[in-house]
RNA sequence: GGGCAGAUACCUAAGUGGCCAAAAGGGACGGGCUGUAAACCCGUUGCGCAAGCUUCACAGGUUCGAAUCCUGUUCUGCCCA
């Protein structure tokens, strides 16, 4: 087995790969291989690190990985797994997400010049926008037999939804994606295409045309896919209550992001490992023992969390989330930190501003400051809470009737209450 | 186009004139046990401190009284064409 392979084989994200001979063909260093990104939106999400992973270790393994962005085959829509038609983007649209998702590959995958196998970045909009309706029909459309399309699950599952359907525009979708494989063969000679294995069959129609266009003499190109990563309960993975978890800041704080990590099910924690980080597998075995020695001290969920957390976000993010992990979760006393630290542990917590001077005398009843709070929706809720003993200011319990006065303020103007195990508020006051 | 069935809270689903703010299960949330787990146990789950108020697709009507009966509207599913 090739390096490339052997390393997805024994992480777990290697589902299927097509081609006869792969491994051979990866023996020799610096094979050039691709997988297509969807810029539908302006970030993406931890279902997207899968695939990004697998460039990375391409180029770990002496390849040059290429990030192609869609920004043309994202104008039409991928019908594969989608149940419904797609809006179409204006090219403007297209191109702002994809300067913003460039950032986000920077953070995983090596893009320096100075290095030989350096990652490239390209947009199939480039070449696609610029080809005519006919040219596309003459040379590729010709090649593709709709019988055999009509066939593909993606396609299949649409033709016969008929609340649905499915466009001609999406249909063709099928055509693209394989037209940018034999373009990226031809510029790039690129052999090679990664992906979900919900893609397996856009990978196969793009290698059918390499075949077709250049001939059977041709080199052969070839296609790796990974498994859809599943969780213990059988929920979609990278889904939360309050929505997907996003790999950049300004849609899923680094705590929350580090958060969604340190909460992975202990039957997953270990798979996980493997996927989502660069341990090596003597590392990660040492920490699955540690992990089956003393599950309380969570050390595989941390180190997933932190790993994750660090390749994403940054050392400096990552220090300051698992301070305030620890000011919130570990022993450390919340009242004892000082202005700066609170403040940056507290920087993603829901906040919520008040007038300080409601506080002079008796104060305001916790009952009432509460629904004007993230942590309860009206004051019959907030009763409850409080009276089942689930509420604390500044790290203590307090008793149902507990009044909120100017002592409980912390550098003058910040009251922090929690309700339950996990949920925080932060309260300003002036 | 014709016929039939249905629309109840976050979801599934009971309720077919007063005892209904509405059974049951799931989910979610709080407490306990723990490891910021799992499993398990307890509790809460329209609003209000309360009297009470607003809810059972929507709009009217019958009645002392309606989720429940009547009329119309919208939407959904199924069958025939």
């Amino acid at each position: 087995m090739s390096g490339f392979t052997e390393e997805l084989e024994w992480r777990g994200l290697l589902h299927q790969t097509a081609g006869a001979e792969v491994d051979e063909h990866l023996k020799t260093p610096g094979r050039v291989g691709y997988c297509g990104f969807d810029p539908t939106s302006d970030s993406l999400t931890v279902g997207n690190l899968v695939p990004m992973l697998m460039l990375a270790h391409f180029q770990r393994a002496g390849h040059c990985p290429i990030v192609l962005m869609g920004g043309g085959t994202g104008m039409i829509g991928d019908p594969s797994g989608k149940d419904a038609e797609r809006t179409l983007m204006t090219a403007e649209q297209v191109q702002a997400n994809v300067d913003a998702q460039k950032k986000i590959f920077e953070r995983v995958i090596d893009f320096s010049a100075d290095r030989a196998n350096a990652a490239r970045m390209v947009n199939n909009a480039d070449w696609l926008t610029g080809i005519g309706y006919i040219e596309m029909l003459r040379d590729t459309g010709k090649h593709f037999s709709v019988n055999m399309m009509l066939q593909k699950e993606s396609v299949k599952e649409r033709l016969h939804n008929r609340d649905h359907g499915i466009s001609y525009t999406e249909f063709s979708y099928m055509i693209l994606q394989a037209y940018d494989f034999l373009h990226l063969r031809r510029t790039e000679n690129c052999t090679m295409q990664i992906a979900g294995s919900d893609q397996y069959g856009n990978i196969v129609a793009g290698m059918d045309l390499v075949r077709r266009v250049l001939g059977p003499d041709a080199d052969g190109s070839f296609g790796v896919t990974a498994p859809l990563v599943t969780r213990a309960d059988g929920k979609k993975f990278g889904k939360t209550e309050t929505g997907a978890i996003w790999l950049t800041a300004e849609r899923t704080s680094p705590y929350a992001f580090y958060q969604f990590w340190i909460n992975t099910d202990d039957d997953t924690v270990i798979d996980y490992l493997k996927r989502f980080t660069f341990l090596t597998q003597e590392e990660i075995t040492t920490v699955e023992a540690q992990h089956e020695e003393a599950p309380h001290r969570r050390d595989a969920h941390r180190a997933l969390a932190c790993h994750v957390t660090e390749m994403l976000h940054g050392k400096e993010a990552l220090d300051a989330v698992e301070n305030a992990t620890a000011a919130l979760f570990g022993k450390g006393d919340i009242k004892s930190l000082d202005r700066d630290i609170l403040g940056e542990v507290f920087a993603d917590v829901p906040s919520s501003t008040h007038e300080t001077s409601s506080l002079d005398g008796d104060g305001v009843a916790l009952a009432e400051l509460l629904p004007e709070t993230s942590l309860a929706t009206s004051r019959r809720q907030a009763r409850e809470f409080l009276g089942s003993g689930g509420v604390s200011v500044n790290g203590e319990k307090v008793a149902a009737d507990y009044m909120v006065t100017a002592s409980d303020l912390l550098h003058g103007d910040t009251i922090l209450i929690r309700r339950g195990k996990k949920s925080w508020h932060c309260t300003r006051w002036s």
